[in-house]
DNA sequence: ACTGGCACTCGCTACAGTCGAGTGCCAGGG
DNA sequence: CCCTGGCACTCGACTGTAGCGAGTGCCAGT
């Protein structure tokens, strides 16, 4: 393909005015404010190539030349130099958490911070439980058949879910189930209790077998399925910045989608190991949110990834800030957590 | 002051004509879709008297009129009739709830289920803590050196905090300390606690009494500080609905305040037993929220009020049916909280 | 006290004209 | 062969004007 050094020079001028003035960008202005060393005409020659080659395209004839997705993908792929955090910046996300109580506060602190570096919106998935291992159980009761079961992980989320038992049970039986649950599933992965859960059935006494049939049930729903996600989002009002010129005056499938707990794991739960991803325009599988980009990675202590985080804006925007903050702050996190 | 019962008819007819419409309404169509019995003249008439009393306004010289919020005001307090629920929101309603499992899902579904109704903007807070009971303390060991707290109040709310004990601590003081706590704090008001936790101090073994004064304090911290409110919102999405011409396009002050949790609080949190607050426009003292209303009222099993939910939308909203739901889901979730 | 009539206001829309940023292309020069 | 300056062209944005129509206030008549 044509696109000699130059050219790539040009792309990246292009998106880096676009991103900043956020109007389309021509020629002339081109020159005037990077250093290409080259006049106006052999610029527009560059971009009609570029167009060509779907990176740019005008809005209409006669104005000037706006990234496609594709041009923002090259130019995060390939372009785009990492852009180190502001001494303020810095500051901040060091700040973030001193006083965090708890994990409730890290996750809130942590999403609020994300929303207000970025000026975006900002999303944190919960560590997820499928990755998590069981720290304790405990079992609380409420009345003879009802026990609160709270579940405590090794990453500090806590879950706690209500138990109807079919019969009566004393506190002498609670005090049992409470040491057989935590000796069989205490320290192990949540993905792996199952059939633990499973083999606690089929080993408690048989006075108890009714209630630990039901605990077990509550076990599996509360400890496995997918369902108890939880995500936390902020920076909903960083989506008016520029007045509607993003998203066509069109705000409403973006909350909406927004809204939905599926979506946003969708777009922050899918994480790989040790990378960051750039999901761009229509790379989202979503349709309300092909206008937007989501940047996304994993957190957790030291190596290992527990849940995801990310921000989501108009494509428009500041990639290499943005993905160096995102980084940044899901690397702190995992050093908090780590420390925990 | 002049304003006889026609004149208010008028005042009725403006108000719902605006709320269905979104347009200033004029003298004719007034007549046209009311049956007043007059023609346009006198309506203008009245019309005339309405604004010099400051219930309308005209957005221009020569365009129809619009309620001012004290024209809504009057309306809600005089003039609107009782909309009684439709069969389908009835059945909304009764069903939302089967299938929840704690809190957390009762509180999550029914702030949905309102978004849904009425089409506006949801808050729910939780059971305040200032209003609950305290059903059981739990005190589990993660080390020797820290405690997992979880506070169970009555009302199914759970609050779990990290404690840092100063000094190691045995199992056996462990159940010690369990015991004592919720002998002396289990079936209290969370707001009478300060004093009982103050002589726990005082009273706990010589050798508990580092671990029992940092427990204290986080107890104190975790039942009492207002701090541990919380707080759902849904629907943000439909502040889109009438394409900006509510919130003359400036959705951006409202979503940030949406975001503060104690703005929510203020607009959902102050609640007098068996009323529904209606604040609208200018009645709101949250400069951002100048522009919107809020139907509010609190919930709680029986008649005890253990926190408050409404809805949010602007300031031409159909009060008579919003209200209705508001006042409907608030007595469900009571009945629901009843049960438990 | 209500009504019909009338003159007036003023926002909205359509239309024509101008301006200018930006383009594509071409011929000439290093 | 690639770059450049020049040139004609396009087309959106803006401006000013005109006509329309919904709506008003006022007044005289019943």
């Amino acid at each position: 393909m044509g696109l000699d050094d130059r050219k790539l020079d040009v792309l990246r001028a292009i998106v880096e005015d676009y991103v900043a003035t956020q109007e389309p960008v021509g020629s002339k202005a081109l020159v005037e404010r990077h250093q290409l060393g080259v006049s106006p005409a052999t610029v527009r020659n560059d971009m009609a190539v570029l167009e060509e080659e779907g990176y740019i395209r005008q809005p209409h004839t006669s104005a000037g030349r706006v990234p496609t997705d594709r041009g923002y993908r090259l130019f995060v792929d390939r372009l785009s130099r990492v852009k180190p955090l502001t001494p303020a910046e810095r500051r901040a996300i060091e700040r973030f958490l001193v006083g965090a109580v708890d994990l409730d506060d890290v996750v809130h602190r942590t999403v609020r911070l994300l929303a207000q570096l970025t000026r975006q919106v900002a999303v944190v998935q919960y560590p997820s439980l499928a990755r998590s291992s069981v720290r304790h159980l405990e079992l609380v009761p409420i009345s003879t058949t009802r026990l609160m079961l709270v579940m405590i992980a090794d990453t500090g989320r806590v879950e706690q879910r209500l138990v109807e038992l079919p019969t009566p049970i004393s506190a002498d039986d609670v005090t049992d189930l409470r040491r057989l649950v935590n000796e069989r599933l205490g320290g192990k992965k949540l993905a792996d209790t199952p059939p633990l859960v499973q083999a606690l059935i089929d080993e408690v006494a048989p006075g108890l077998c009714p209630a630990m049939t039901t605990l077990a049930t509550v076990l599996l729903e509360t400890l496995v399925e997918r369902h108890e996600e939880r995500i936390v989002m902020a920076g909903a009002a960083n989506l008016t910045r520029g007045g509607l010129l993003d998203f066509q005056g069109s705000l409403r499938p973006i909350l909406e989608a927004l809204e939905e707990e599926v979506i946003l794991l969708k777009l922050i739960g899918e994480v790989e190991p040790n990378t960051l991803q750039v999901r761009i325009g229509d790379e989202n599988e979503i349709d309300n949110l092909r206008a937007t980009s989501v940047v996304s990675t994993g957190y957790g202590p030291g190596t290992t990834i527990v849940g995801g985080l990310g921000v989501l804006g108009p494509t428009r925007m500041d990639y290499p800030g943005t993905i160096a903050t995102v980084r940044a702050v899901a690397r702190y996190v995992g050093d908090v957590l780590a420390q925990n």
